[in-house]
DNA sequence: TTTGAAAATAGACAACT
DNA sequence: AGTTGTCTATTTTCAAA
């Protein structure tokens, strides 16, 4: 099980996620041996699922984000949801309860961009778009 | 600014963000100093905003995530966006154009713990919630 | 969980292209 | 400018306690 000492890892490893064993070990009073045994166990346990980055979009040109809701056409479910890989514009998508059933963020680089994707979307269901006009950052 | 090496970069942190400049490096062909040259740059430009992890968090005892979209009261919005910083449920919060202006993803214990959370934002606003069931992965 | 020791890497800097 | 090699300090890794 997840004790207190390895939650306190997984809140330091959620802000910064490079942080050696070491300098992990030092932030909670622990030998980096036994921090790596800790981190190891989480990865094997499926506790983190992935060491990733979050990217500035806009500075590498990609001005838009959003979150489109589709209400899939009866019957289409499976096949929307193995079509959501093919599209790089979508970096996460969620099967969500209500009255549309699946929630998207997509990353594009300018309105017609977003436009096109909608255009290809749509052919799966009724789109509901809201676009992102900012982080609130905690 | 940023060329296509540097993006060859970003999406292989962005899958796993704890490679060693060697191991970058191997995989794009350039050494271990370039690459680190790189890297630094790209988190000087501030296009890696962080460094995080992504966690199951069914596995640590919160089994129920949502995202919940907030019609903040008229005037009430600014006093919103700085409460959120409150609600260690909340993690992740972004004004949003549409009928609502807040969408919010959520990660609580259970659906108790959901209820109070909903009963405390209803003052800020009207709330819309949608459950996540599952990811779908790419 | 800790210690210890070998291998690998990080970080800084000078030099090269 | 971007890239590379070299150097040392630090870290990782793994065995053993």
């Amino acid at each position: 099980m997840v004790d207190s000492t390895d939650k306190k890892l997984l809140d330091i490893l959620k802000e910064n996620s490079r942080l050696s064993f070491a300098d992990l070990g030092r932030k909670i009073n622990l030998s980096p041996s036994s921090v790596r045994e800790r981190v190891q166990k989480l990865e094997e346990e499926g506790v983190i699922k992935k060491y990733d980055i979050q990217i500035n979009n806009k500075l590498i040109g990609y001005d838009l984000e959003a979150f489109i809701l589709l209400k899939v056409f009866p019957g289409k479910l499976k096949y929307v949801i193995n079509k959501v890989n093919e599209f790089p514009e979508i970096t996460v998508a969620h099967r969500i309860t209500g009255n549309q059933n699946i929630h998207l963020k997509v990353v594009v680089e300018n309105q017609l961009r977003l436009q096109k994707l909608l255009d290809k979307l749509m052919q799966f269901g009724d789109t509901n778009t809201f676009l992102i006009l900012s982080e609130i950052t905690k």
